[in-house]
DNA sequence: AGTCTGTATTGACCACAAGTCAATAGTTGA
DNA sequence: TCAACTATTGACTTGTGGTCAATACAGACT
């Protein structure tokens, strides 16, 4: 090094320095957000490092910490934004058609989204971190609001509301969809109207099956 | 302090020295499955440590090594023992009830268990670590079997074999049928008799929803 | 008794990834 | 030009899964 009468600027700036990148820090944070997205996606939760996602971002492990104070807040904040797409994406459908109309059209939406989200879809479910409160409390938070979109004014809410029998039969009947469609993820065998029209059929049988007998007949 | 084996055998040889402890391969290994199963039941697989388990056993972790290669390969084998349990219960039931009461008694094998597990039935099903290719394969098989079971032999199998429809019905009901006992482990606001009725309500719906038309009137 | 052999057992060690922190470089405003 | 602020770094600590050569113990065979 020749320091004498050169100023350290001066000498940095002889040879290529490789300055420092400023980002904003929403520009910063949301890039990190879609890097982690993207990992979390298509790796399990341990197989994707923080130093992967640092060297992908082209920065180091500290500042990613700056912005993300541990790696489950960072898996959690990329699976918010999931879910809440999932759910807007869900919600957004029309509220004045026939009831058997609101289904399909919900369904479809669901359907929608996951297909053009498979592998994230499979990931997070299946690979994510379930004992994490905080992930349990958002996949829940996805379930009890579809499932309320799907009931809100349905004709025959009324008849359920507060019923015990009924509302474990609605969380049943979430469970039946993951399944189902995490299946068809894997393996599709039927075409997705296919698919969703078994949801439909599924979810009408069962509202039937539990109706009291008087109202059946309102049903079909 | 040059801490060298020297040292230590000359403080051993000195002083009392602990007597090793031998145990036959399968009893340590026995052993080792239960303190495995046991913590794996009330912690999720990452906040248990082979450490903690090799310490509860009073051994050294490099021991645990000897009769377990990986963490993984603890935490499957203490998952086949209660997978194996499970099957077990459920397909001890006689196989020569009517159709209704096979599924109730079937049911109630599965309730009974998961009632007498259910920590650990929680724990597994939610804390496990999805994302391994074995474990997926564990749980998959054990659901496999269970549906198997369930319809083998019923009346209405036959019209169903290799329907793609029908096939991704059973796998969704199945979904149902762990997301609504889950559900129930933790909040459980129906009785067991109820929650077994309303499961075997909904599956003969779902068959009744799927049957080609003519055959309905056989399955009242 | 000795001693030989097989193996259950140990403890020191490594590798790697999460998380910490003081120091530094770049920006902005006075 | 200076000062304040903060985005950014890199070296560090810590915890845990996993490895391995050395060792202690039991049983068998002189």
């Amino acid at each position: 090094m020749p320091p004498g009468r050169t100023t350290r600027r001066a000498v940095r700036a002889a040879r290529s320095r490789p300055r420092r990148i400023r980002l904003e820090t929403d520009q910063r944070r949301a890039q990190l957000l879609a890097l982690a997205r993207a990992a979390f996606s298509d790796r399990a939760y341990d197989d994707v490092s923080i130093d992967d996602i640092a060297r992908e971002a082209k920065i180091s492990k500290g500042l990613l910490y700056h912005y993300f104070p541990t790696k489950r807040d960072l898996y959690v904040a990329g699976l918010r934004e999931i879910a809440a797409e999932l759910v807007r994406a869900v919600t957004s459908v029309p509220a004045d058609l026939a009831p058997i109309d609101r289904a399909r059209a919900g369904l479809d939406a669901y359907l929608d989204h996951i297909t053009r989200h498979s592998r994230a879809y499979v990931s997070l479910m299946q690979g994510g971190i379930g004992s994490d409160p905080e992930v349990a409390d958002v996949v829940d938070g996805v379930r009890r609001q579809l499932a309320d979109t799907f009931l809100k004014d349905q004709p025959f809410a009324p008849l359920f509301v507060g019923n015990a029998r009924f509302e474990t039969a609605v969380r049943g009947w979430i469970g039946f969809v993951e399944h189902a469609t995490l299946e068809w993820c894997v393996n599709p065998r039927l075409s997705r109207v296919e698919l969703r029209e078994l949801l439909v059929e599924i979810v009408f049988a069962i509202v039937q099956a539990l109706a009291p007998p008087m109202f059946k007949p309102r049903l079909g």
